[in-house]
DNA sequence: AAATCAATCTCGTAC
DNA sequence: GTACGAGGTTGATTT
């Protein structure tokens, strides 16, 4: 990995179009390949990048630009989609490199997967006497989340999402229609759980007869990990 | 902007968990006091990450953690949201600090605002004939990118997308169900355009009665930019 | 390899 | 400030 603090312009070309003016910027070349432009400020998303597989290659500048005072042109090319990346240098105010290895990686909890799982656990969150048919019930239209009875006889369809919005909704509907067609399931009735709701997706919802649960993901993990539940 | 190359193990703890085992990566501090993750590979996503407004704070390790041979353990946290990092740094083996100074910021071209005006300048690429009521035409549900009358006094609505996917075509559904009761507006048709259709949205398009163009946008921009026409 | 879906999404913008 | 949609989305999983 290669850190450079310099003084650079960059222009964009694939996708879109994008310009960068000059400024003092962190240029961060990986061993992949790839470049990230970073300003001191923003979130982790650069201002500018090359994704790999790219390579860089360093040329000498042009005289247009040689006079206007670059020393080096990066030039960073991704061979498949043909997406360029040039960076001109005017000044290097810092350049290291560094041995880093392969990385071991992210381990991750409490991802949407999750939820369902707890979910499938703990159907009584949704509401009393149901019963799990199973998870990833399958419909030509892709599998349902989790597929309930109810004690009446009747099937919940359940759309579990960590963030609820309107495409959950839409999604859920779809499947809600499907579902209503087999008569060994009807009648059908949706809920929409997530660990938030948002207005417009809770609206559309209940304009549709589906019911919004909100689940509290901490909670169910702490019945899920063995904690004493009072009964 | 501070940079390390250090040995060091991650703990996140906030919307999920998320664990990274002991390894070399890179530690960038950013003037906003925003921390970055980076290994020497994958794409510009850090492997963990703060985002701002958040602080860093540097503290002596505790004892357990000294004995494992941990030199310092650098806490990051987000008082708005309750989020925390915990950085145990194992190794230094660089550490520099630089200014800056704020960034102009990037400039783009050929998102979809840019697509959606020159469209509306071109309403031919869509049929002969047509003439553009305007753009952003309001209803209850929001704005149709475009509505258009047909010379048989017909109307278009037109939703323009940079990908077209199943969603752009359910939004386009909605809409097209909204106008079709407006008796000024009756008959209307739907039109899907942009510059790359997915396949499973271009079939429930046509299954709707709903049409599909794919823009040029390079051509586009260049009858925009006044070449020559020939007529 | 292509498609599908989630994300500590981030980022702009309109309300 | 909040809500909503787009993104050079990226990344993971499945077909």
């Amino acid at each position: 990995m290669r850190l450079v603090i310099a003084r650079c312009s960059v222009d964009y070309t694939g996708r879109l179009n994008a310009h960068l003016p000059l400024a003092t910027r962190l240029l961060v070349h990986k061993g992949d390949g790839s470049l990230l432009v970073h300003s001191d400020g923003g979130s982790y998303k650069p201002l500018n990048w090359m994704s790999p597989p790219c390579t860089l290659t360093v040329e000498e500048p042009d005289a247009e630009s040689a006079s206007a005072g670059v020393l080096e042109h990066w030039r960073v090319t991704h061979a498949k989609t043909g997406d360029a990346l040039l960076v001109r240098i005017y000044e290097v105010l810092h350049d290291s490199t560094h041995e880093l290895g392969i990385d071991p990686g992210l381990q991750k909890d409490g991802v949407e997967a999750d939820l369902q799982r707890l979910l499938a656990e703990q159907v009584d969150v949704i509401g009393d006497g149901l019963q799990l048919v199973r998870r990833e019930y399958p419909t030509a239209i892709g599998p349902v989340d989790l597929l309930l009875r109810d004690p009446a006889g009747g099937t919940i369809a359940v759309e579990v999402k960590r963030r609820g919005d309107i495409d959950g909704v839409e999604q859920l509907t779809r499947y809600l229609e499907l579902l209503g067609r087999d008569p060994h399931l009807s009648p059908v009735t949706g809920v929409f759980a997530a660990q938030e709701i948002k207005p417009q997706a809770k609206v559309l919802a209940t304009d549709r007869g589906i019911r919004c649960v909100t689940l509290d993901y901490e909670g169910m993990k702490g019945i899920e990990s063995g904690a004493p539940r009072l009964f």
